[in-house]
DNA sequence: TATGCGTGGGG
DNA sequence: TCCCCAAGCAT
């Protein structure tokens, strides 16, 4: 049978949760931040803001997200949209998938849900792209519903909270997370409480220097008390990153450059990037001119080496070996074919090019290099 | 600490 | 320069 002293601790953690909550909310209503431009917009401006936010900075974000609600104002907008306009807007800002399961998602919204955006956790969380944080940022944003996220944000602040140990991304410290933030929902305000709790880890139990001198939930902060803040959350253990080379073959026709686009699920899938080889190969204009010809049936009129940089993602470093190769084609439809298209220098720029492309193509067209 | 998937800012 | 990682998800 259920002790007495089991229903008093069940007293207290249910009191100290209404005390927490309770601090967060009036914290959040005073000193959160207010005035982001998705902040009371509809469920799709919330959704598409969540998306474009998961791993990415709010500062990132803002201009990408005014762009896109400018150019896609409505699901079925999105919807009726190409995947490859959809990537053009999402054209550097990373983690390409987010782009194509939003697009996806879309048109399965148009499909299952007559265009409007589902209200249920459950359909929420079937839509592509959107887990279980996600689904639940959006359901207590858009439809007040009583859902805990465990965001970065949120992760940092109960690891420091709790003085949780360990790495959040493993698994049986972030169901641990769960728990907690479960556990500290309130009944009510849980739209102002969620965005509480992403405030409050964002301007002061920041990663690093945190100003524990402002926050509301300090008095009850374990970390704070065993002055174990600065060490928590455990950083992950990481190794060093894999290098690899690769050389760019920046195939110049006049003004156009050619142009192949990446396909399934790959690094920059879905984008358009100049044809590449995993290796870093002379630079010579012999080389150049017998590769060239092989794969591309095209002349080469000069080589030009650009400077080689680096580019690094989250899982290697990219050493990249740019080669600036002005070429003569006879028909330049011919590309086609092989999946490549000849793209004029200011097309390319709209298009959906991952940020080195980008950055690239900006220098040619800046210093524009003789042919 | 499963791994792949981008990019840019800060220390 | 280098390493950290930011409103995570899919497989």
């Amino acid at each position: 049978m259920l002790g007495s002293s089991s229903v008093l601790v069940n007293n207290q953690e249910s009191l100290h949760s209404e005390w927490f909550a309770g601090r967060i909310i009036d914290w959040q209503q005073q000193y959160g931040r207010c005035g982001l431009p998705w902040q009371g917009a509809d469920a799709y401006r919330i959704w598409l803001s969540e998306i474009m936010l998961q791993q990415t900075r709010v500062a990132t974000v803002i201009p990408y997200y005014l762009r896109f609600v400018d150019r896609f104002p409505a699901i079925p907008v999105l919807a009726a949209e190409s995947e490859e306009m959809v990537l053009a807007y999402w054209s550097g800002l990373g983690y390409y998938s987010r782009a194509r399961n939003l697009h996806s998602a879309s048109r399965i919204i148009m499909q299952q849900h007559n265009g409007e955006f589902p209200h249920q956790f459950k359909d929420i969380l079937a839509l592509p792209g959107i887990g279980r944080s996600t689904a639940a940022a959006i359901s207590a944003f858009a439809f007040h519903e009583r859902c805990a996220i465990l965001d970065g944000n949120v992760k940092r602040l109960l690891a420091r909270y709790y003085a949780i140990d360990g790495y959040p991304g493993e698994q049986k410290i972030e169901a641990m997370l769960w728990e907690k933030a479960e556990a500290l929902l309130p009944e009510k305000n849980v739209a102002i409480y969620t965005q509480g709790m992403m405030d409050l880890g964002a301007t002061i139990c920041t990663r690093s220097k945190p100003e524990c001198c402002r926050c509301p939930v300090q008095a009850g902060c374990v970390a704070h008390r065993n002055g174990c803040v600065a060490l928590l959350p455990t950083p992950r253990l990481r190794k060093k990153l894999p290098e690899r080379k690769t050389t760019f073959l920046l195939l110049r026709n006049g003004s156009d450059i050619l142009l192949e686009k990446h396909t399934g699920r790959v690094i920059w899938g879905g984008l358009w990037c100049p044809p590449q080889l995993d290796i870093q190969i002379p630079g010579d204009i012999e080389s150049v001119r017998v590769y060239c010809r092989q794969f591309f049936n095209v002349e080469v009129i000069n080589v030009l080496a650009l400077p080689k940089f680096l580019h690094t993602f989250t899982h290697f470093k990219l050493h990249i070996f740019p080669l600036l190769i002005d070429v003569a084609v006879e028909d330049t439809l011919k590309a086609q074919e092989t999946g490549m298209a000849w793209m004029g220098l200011d097309d390319a720029q709209c298009a959906a090019i991952p940020s080195p492309v980008r950055k690239l193509l900006q220098e040619i067209q800046k210093n524009c290099w003789e042919s």
